[in-house]
RNA sequence: CGGGGCGUAGCUCAGCCUGGUAGAGCGCUCGCUUUGGGAGCGAGAGGUCGUCGGUUCGGAUCCGGCCGCCCCGACCA
């Protein structure tokens, strides 16, 4: 089909919008595809939406290859489901409609849920359903354009099986089918563990895509064998040097120093030679002791999940209390509550607060002068190497493009569905969840398709297959152009402006249609047409002709 | 929710410090000339300066409240 850009809505922009930071927001907004409501909020104008319908359509190709079937449910939900699922308190993200027993869906769990209560028989499963539907959640706080927002287009899928094996092939498929999505849409993205959330089963995997702005890192090894979140990512750290060893621990004073950097200084030994001790108290009042090496930073959701519970940073009465002095001088001996130790302090003789102001001790060996638990609590960190076979490992900003776990029983059970096993026992559905945002997707792909002059789309998800751009005099050869190419089944865009060439050449850069023909006045002398290859900026002259003979 | 920044024309911004009644570039409309990488000349349209209140003879400008937006952090099925 030919779309003629002078009776298009295609507002193009010279300027980056002034509060776009991501290169994606401003690429978007420049290229007229996408423009704000609100913080959060996003309308999709002709050409963006054209662009969300392509990663749809392809979400939706390869659901349907693994057996997945569309279907649509409602934003509104009740709130009886969620309050039947426990989930109502926890769902402080979802809108509430304010006067009425609904909530605006942030997910379809529950709502899934309970139509999965008209399975019946084993013979019935598994079942795959799959919807593309709006999401409203209550951001903290949206950022970066489409990156992060607070309504948006999700495709959630939903699979239902009778036993651990078929959840796990049920798993398997999406995770395939999700490579796949990635893979048309020229997306780099990388499955990963996921950080074990409320659901925490232990399928739970995150495809995280790399780009210039995100919420997540990446870490991977220079192999290819590793693959983590940064947040639960198992790094080896380099081996400290470690002074001479001690046969008992011994005091030092270290006056008015606090930090393990001016520790470390003032002794003239190695920072990953001392030990850090960040106190949390948990809910109910005791203070625990988390310990990570000097040079490394403690990660709140590996305590998180060494300790279970909400516990928190202590506040400096309770540092006192518990430790007899105060944060910079504390350590793990002669602390009576419990020690959760970094595994890289299990060997080794470290440095440690005395408990004591402005004393340390030397030579401090866990198992020897005190006794903790041992955890992995280090936030892994540039210079680290691959805990598989200890590659380099390269540390990348990241965004969540896709999820997909394993919620087992969790609303089956609350909600009563249930079927009845081939054994006669009438069991509780084990149910799966794949996310993906269409929309994310589409800014993680404009991060890593970009040039200085707009954005290049891979054609797969570009809005319109070529852009032919008609200069003044040659417009009857760029009709020709376009007719030839629409002929050939292409989506073309036919910029029929009364534009200057510049201005012309500029928005298609912007818009980053894959081919770029132009009709000029050389056309009129031999007929032919230039054709530029967006990514590459090889540019060929053919014939109108030709046009159709090419291989696209 | 903590920290920082910003709200002036459709867009990007200046003016504010040192109060005197609003500007530039781009875009838009009309005319003429131009026309292969964001043209030139001429003539125009367009803003209750986020909002409410205070100080003042007088507020875009000084003071306070509120709202909105962006960034960092916290949070993130």
């Amino acid at each position: 089909m030919i779309f003629r850009a002078s009776q298009l809505f295609l507002p193009t922009l010279r300027d980056d919008p002034a509060d776009a930071d991501a290169v994606s927001h401003k690429l978007l907004v420049r290229g007229g595809f996408i423009r704000q409501v609100s913080a959060g909020l996003w309308t999709f104008m002709p050409l963006g939406w054209r662009v969300h319908r392509k990663v749809e359509q392809i979400v939706r190709e390869e659901m349907d290859a693994i057996g997945g079937q569309e279907i649509l449910m409602p934003l509104l939900t009740p709130i009886e489901l969620w309050e039947t699922t426990g989930r109502a308190n926890a769902a402080n993200f979802a809108f509430r409609v304010e006067g009425h027993p609904y909530l605006l869906a942030p997910t379809h769990e529950e709502t899934v849920t309970f139509h999965a209560r008209e399975i019946q028989s084993y013979k019935q499963l598994p079942q795959l359903w799959y919807h593309f539907s709006v999401k409203d959640r209550e951001e903290p706080r949206p950022r970066g354009g489409l990156l992060r927002v607070r309504e948006f287009i999700m495709k959630d899928g939903y699979s239902f099986d009778r036993d651990d094996e078929g959840v796990k092939r049920s798993f398997e498929a999406n995770r395939e089918a999700y490579k796949k999505i990635f893979a048309r849409c020229e997306l780099e993205a990388y499955d990963v563990q996921a950080e074990s959330g409320v659901m925490g089963g232990k399928f739970s995997v995150d495809f995280l895509a790399p780009s210039g702005s995100g919420e997540n890192v990446l870490v991977r090894c220079e192999n290819g064998d590793y693959a983590a979140d940064g947040d639960i990512a198992q790094a080896v750290p380099h081996v400290p040097t470690f002074p001479e060893t001690l046969v008992s621990a011994e005091e030092v004073v270290t006056p008015g120093i606090t930090t393990c950097e001016s520790l470390a200084d003032f002794l003239g030994i190695d920072v990953a030679a001392t030990s850090k001790a960040m106190p949390v108290t948990k809910p109910d009042g005791s203070v625990v002791l988390a310990l990570v090496r000097g040079d490394d930073r403690l990660s709140e959701m590996k305590l998180y999940d060494a300790l279970p519970g909400a516990s928190r940073p202590s506040t400096d009465e309770e540092i006192r209390a518990a430790f007899g002095a105060s944060g910079g001088s504390l350590g793990p001996v002669g602390f009576s509550g419990e020690v959760i130790a970094d595994e890289t302090l299990r060997d080794g003789q470290f440095v440690a607060g005395a408990n004591k102001d402005g004393v340390h001790l030397r030579g401090v060996q866990a198992g020897r002068d005190f006794t903790p638990r041992f955890a992995d609590l280090r936030e892994p960190k540039e210079g680290d190497r691959c805990p598989l076979d200890g590659g380099h490992l390269n540390f990348q900003t990241a965004v969540e493009v896709g999820h997909i776990f394993n919620f087992g029983s969790f609303y089956s059970k609350p909600l009563e569905a249930t079927f009845l096993d081939e054994d006669g026992q009438e069991k509780p559905l084990l149910g799966g969840s794949y996310g993906i945002g269409p929309g994310r997707v589409m800014a993680a792909i404009v991060e890593q398709h970009n040039d200085d002059n707009g954005i290049v789309w891979p054609a797969s998800v570009a809005p319109y297959d070529v852009h032919v751009v008609a200069l003044p005099g040659a417009e009857e050869i760029a009709e020709q152009a376009a007719e030839a190419l629409s002929a050939l089944g292409k989506d073309v865009l036919l910029d029929d402006r009364d534009q200057r060439a510049g201005e012309k050449f500029a928005d298609a850069d912007l818009i980053g249609c894959p081919m770029r023909i132009t009709a000029g006045k050389k056309s009129l002398e031999d007929g032919k047409v230039d054709v530029r290859d967006r990514a590459t900026g090889e540019e060929r002259r053919l014939s109108v002709a030709d046009l159709g003979k090419e291989a696209w």
